[in-house]
DNA sequence: AATGAATGAGTCTTCATTCAT
DNA sequence: AATGAATGAAGACTCATTCAT
C-alpha cells in the first residue's frame, strides 16, 4: 500500500517535471521559430540540466512532437467543452480553429513539419495519427450536424485541409500587422464555412 | 554588332549555367528533404565548384527560392497552356494542381517553408508575392468561369488554401504507397472542386 | 563540506583545462603568426576537441585576448618580483621589458592587433584596459623613483610608447639574426632609458 | 622619335592607372581596416576589373605595400617642404608626424603589419627599408640641428620608435572621440620632443 | 592589355547527444 | 535521477588568384 503511494507520487513528480519542460519549450516557441530552439535553451528556461531533458525524451524531435500532440489534445478538449453547452455551428468551429492557429503559430509550423518531412519513429507516427483522428472526429460531427449526408469523413478531411491551408496563404503577408492577418484569416474561415455549409444542405 | 552578339552569348551562357545549378538542386530535392541538401552536394551534382554557386546566388536560401519561384512559374505556364485549347473546369484545375503537388513534393515543402518561417530579403519577398499573385489570378479566372458572382478574390484564396491544405493532411500517411496518396489526395481535390462549384452556382 | 570540496575540485579542473588550452595556443604562437593559427590546431595541440575550446571561450578572439592578458599579467608579476629585492632602475626596467618582447614576439603582435584594429566586446575592452593600467603603474613607479617630478603619468605613457615602438622599428630587420635584433633593441632600450633618466633629473 | 613618344605615353597611362588603383585602395582604407579590404572592392572602387589589379601588382600584399611606401614618401616630401623655409624644430617634427598618423591610421596599421608579420619578398623588403631609411634621415637631421652630439643614428631610431609607440598606446582609447585622441597623442608627442631635446643639449 | 567567371581549400562555429560522476 | 562538460561531424560561406577569351 505504502509502496504504491510512493510509486504514484514519483509518477506525479515525473509528470510534473515533464510538464515543466514542455511548457518551457512552448514559451520559447512563442518568441522564436521552433526549428531554431536548442536543447540548451529549453534546459535553461525550464531550470533543469540538458541531461534531464534526455531523461524524459529520447531526442529533441520527440519533445517537439510532444508539444505538438499536447496542442492537438488541447484543441480537442476545447472543442468538447464548447459542445457541452451547445454544439458549435460549422462557422463557429472554423472561427475557433483559425483563432487557435493565430494564437499558436508554432502549432501550425509543427504540423507542416511533422506531416511533411518529419522523420518519426513508428511509435511517434502512431500517436500522431491517433490525435489527428480525434480532431477529425470533432470536425466530422459538426459537419454531420450541419446536414451533410454523404462522404462525411472525406469532407471532414477536406474541411480540415481547407482550414490549415488558410494559414499557409496568409500567415506571412508582407507589411500586414498580426491583427490584419487575424482579421483576414478569419474572413477566409467564414467563407470556407459558408461554402461547406451551402454544399452540405 | 559583333559586340552585342558576344554580350548576348555571355548572358545565354550565364543563364544556362544558372539553369544547370537550378536543376542539379531540383534533382537532389527529389531524393531528399531540401532542408538537408548542402552546397557541396549541389556543386558536385551540377559539376561546378562551390564558389560558382555563390557566383550565381548570394546564399543557399536564394537558390532554394529560385527553385520555388521557377516551379510556381511552371505551374502558371502549364495552366495557361491548358487554357489555350479550352478553359479548364474547376475540377480540372484542382486535379491538375494536386497532381503537380504530388509530383513535386519539394514545391509544397518550400511553400510551407517560405510562407511561414522563411527569412526572406525584401527583394525576395517581393518576387515571391508577385508569383503567387499570378497563380492566384488563374484560380480566380476559373472560379469566375464557374459562375461565381461575389468575392471572387477571397474565394480564390480560399480555394488555394484548401488545395494546399490537402497535402498537409495527406502527404504523409503511414503505411500508404505513393499511389495511394495520389489517389486519395485527388479524391479530396474533387470534393473540394465539387463544394466550390456547388456554392458558386 | 564535502560538497564544497567537490565544487572546488571542479573549478580547479576547469581552470587547469583552461590553462592547457591557453598554453597549447601559446606553443603554437611560438612557431607561427597568431593570426594564422586555427581552432583545429589549438584543439589538436591541447588534446581536446574543437567543441571544448568553445566551452571555454565564446570565440577565437577571446582566447587570443586571454593569452595576451595572461602575458601582461606575467610581465606585471615579474616586475613585482624584481622590485621585492631592489626596485629596478629605469634602465633595468627597460631592459627587462625589451627582453620580454624579444622572447615573446606574439605578445607584441597581439598588442598591435588589439590596440589597433581588434573588434573587442565591451567586456573584453574593459579587461584589456585594466591590465594595461597595471602595467603602466609599474612604469610610473619606476619613473618616480628616478626623480621625475611632473607629469609622471603622461611620461609613463611616453616611456611605454617608446619601448613598444622599438619593436616596430626593429623586430624585422632584413638579414639580421635573432641575436642581432636582441642586441640592437636592447641598445635602443638603453638609449631610451638614458634619455628619460637625464630628463627626469 | 615617334616610337619613344608612344612608349612614354603608354608608360604615363600605365602610371596613371596604377595611381587610380592606389587611390581607390587608399579611399577604402579610410573607411575600413585594410586587412578586411578585398580585391573585388578595390577593383570596383577603381572602376577596373580584378584582372587589371593583377596586371599591376603580383598580389594584394604588394599593392598594400605600395600604398604604404607612397605614404612614407609623402611624409618625407612634406618634411622636405617644411624644411625649405625653416628647418623644423624637434617639437614641430614630432607634432607633424603624429598629426599625420592621426590623419592616416592605416599608415600606422600597415607599418605594424609589414614590420612585424609581413611576409615580404626580398625585393619588397629592400624597398621598404630604403624608404624607412629616408624617413630616418630627416629625423636624424633634425636631431643634429637640436644639438645632439653622439649616437645620432641610434637616437633617431629611438625617436622614431617613441613616436610610433604613441599610437599603439592611444589609437584605441575606450570612449574617447577622435578629437580627444588627437589632442592626447599630440600632448605625448610634445613630451617626447621635450625629453629628446633636453637630453640632446 | 583588360576582363571577370571559376576555383576550392580552408575557416569558424553550432549543437544534439553521450556518459562519467 | 540529475548533471553538464566533452564531443566532433557537419555546415555555410569567403576570397585571393588564375586564365581563357
Amino acid at each position: 500500500m505504502v509502496k504504491i503511494k510512493i510509486k504514484d507520487l514519483k509518477q506525479i513528480e515525473r509528470d510534473s517535471r515533464r510538464k515543466i519542460i514542455l511548457h518551457a519549450a512552448l514559451d520559447l516557441f512563442a518568441i522564436k521559430d521552433f526549428r531554431s530552439v536548442t536543447v540548451r535553451e529549453i534546459a535553461r528556461h525550464a531550470g533543469v540540466s540538458i541531461g534531464t531533458i534526455y531523461n524524459y525524451y529520447p531526442n529533441l524531435m520527440e519533445l517537439f512532437l510532444d508539444v505538438f500532440l499536447n496542442s492537438t489534445e488541447e484543441i480537442t478538449h476545447m472543442l468538447d467543452n464548447m459542445s457541452k453547452k451547445t454544439p458549435p455551428t460549422l462557422e463557429q468551429l472554423c472561427e475557433f480553429y483559425i483563432t487557435y492557429l493565430n494564437d499558436n503559430m508554432t502549432f501550425y509550423q509543427m504540423m507542416s513539419h511533422f506531416m511533411l518531412g518529419g522523420e518519426l519513429s513508428h511509435d511517434a507516427s502512431q500517436k500522431l495519427d491517433e490525435k489527428m483522428k480525434e480532431l477529425m472526429n470533432r470536425m466530422e460531427t459538426t459537419l454531420l450536424a450541419t446536414g451533410l449526408q454523404t462522404d462525411s469523413r472525406l469532407t471532414a478531411h477536406a474541411l480540415f485541409s481547407a482550414l490549415n491551408g488558410i494559414m499557409i496563404s496568409y500567415a506571412r503577408y508582407p507589411g500586414k500587422s498580426d491583427d490584419d492577418i487575424r482579421r483576414h484569416t478569419l474572413r477566409l474561415a467564414k467563407i470556407i464555412a459558408g461554402i461547406f455549409t451551402t454544399s452540405s444542405q
